[in-house]
DNA sequence: TTATGTAAAGACAGGTCTGTCTATATGTCA
DNA sequence: TGACATATAGACAGACCTGTCTTTACATAA
């Protein structure tokens, strides 16, 4: 059994993932979580509070899907890397996050809304990014590319480039497209 | 002198770029602008309606802008394909759209915080990418490469990550990262 | 039973939002 | 001068927002 902060907080995902942060109320959310708004209001500070914790729950939410859609894909590094892209062509088609289809990246999406870099929310969207990275990194690493760091931003621009694209254009097989990108660029650094 | 209505897009835009559409009320552009609010329901139906003619005006400005860098740049089509990324590194560092800043793309940030596809301010987004693309694939087939669309496609998506990874993560080297990856992709593209 | 803690339900305050209305002022014609 | 169009200023309605408050209901434990 969830808890009510738990439920709080993915019924909170779900409708600000896909409706805004901030066209989505307080409200709105309380109803359909079925929760008394003190209840809100004893485990949460204020919304900005509610949002933070949204986004944490979605930067494990997601991390911990990626990589084990990529760790279950292969074996080898070179391979869970090019998996990425297909995790992320289930992910643009609706095939990922049960109930919560695919309404861009939420990160993107809470930097475009809170603007600022020094915004809580946009700084916890730096992290999730830069999280990322390092994953690949590692990944990079083991596949023996010889600059393990540059590779990896190179596969990370990739991703945010699918990911714009397939949300503001609806086009899914921009996953496809960065798949082949990055086939040959992982061929180009790791190549001896 | 600029129209009244003119001015009021301008406001417009440049306090909902900075601050968000849903964020951004009516009454803080009327302000900003030193205009009375029946002048604004004159020339427009609704805020939604002043949303779409921000876009088309961004739109304009942002591909007029864009080319403009990319064709002063050089006459060799493939250079030019390459100047977009310097461009945009300029952008990134606050060195383009004089009082405007970078705060990402206008578009993406429309279509994260008007996620359906069907909603007029996200298909203005996609049709102002579209528009890119097929600016870009006349580009690529100049250069004489041999799927012009196909390639087009990349350098898009290549543009799109390196404006996601520069908002959210506030890396303006974004911008130099895609330039590598271009370069090597025009290259084999156009081998023959 | 009684006591205690927790949550629901909903009123409420104070503010903001969009969009409409009226009254007043300004500028430009003839 | 007068007539007309246009814009300003500001009140206003009705809805919605966040966050606080009280009252009621329902558990569980002593």
């Amino acid at each position: 059994m969830q808890s009510r902060r738990d439920h709080l907080i993915d019924t909170a995902l779900r409708l600000f993932y896909t409706g805004g942060f901030t066209a989505t109320g307080i409200d709105k959310i309380l109803a359909e979580a079925g929760v008394a708004k003190m209840t809100l209001y004893k485990h949460f500070r204020s919304k900005d509070d509610l949002i933070l914790a949204v986004l944490q729950r979605r930067d494990e939410q997601f991390r911990g899907w990626l990589t084990g859609e990529m760790e279950k894909a292969s074996k080898d590094p070179e391979e869970r890397l090019l998996a990425m892209f297909d995790a992320l062509g289930a992910w643009f088609a609706g095939r990922a996050f049960k109930g919560l289809g695919f309404s861009g990246c939420a990160f993107i999406n809470a930097s475009s809304e809170f603007a600022e870099q020094s915004h809580p929310a946009h700084r916890a969207a730096a992290e999730h990014k830069l999280r990322i990275v390092e994953y690949l990194e590692r990944l990079c690493a083991q596949a023996g590319a010889k600059e393990p760091g540059a590779l990896a931003e190179q596969l990370a621009l990739l991703k945010e480039g699918a990911i714009a694209t397939a949300h503001v254009r609806g086009m899914p097989e921009a996953a496809s497209l960065a798949k082949d990108m990055a086939r040959n660029l992982i061929a180009a650094a790791t190549a001896r």
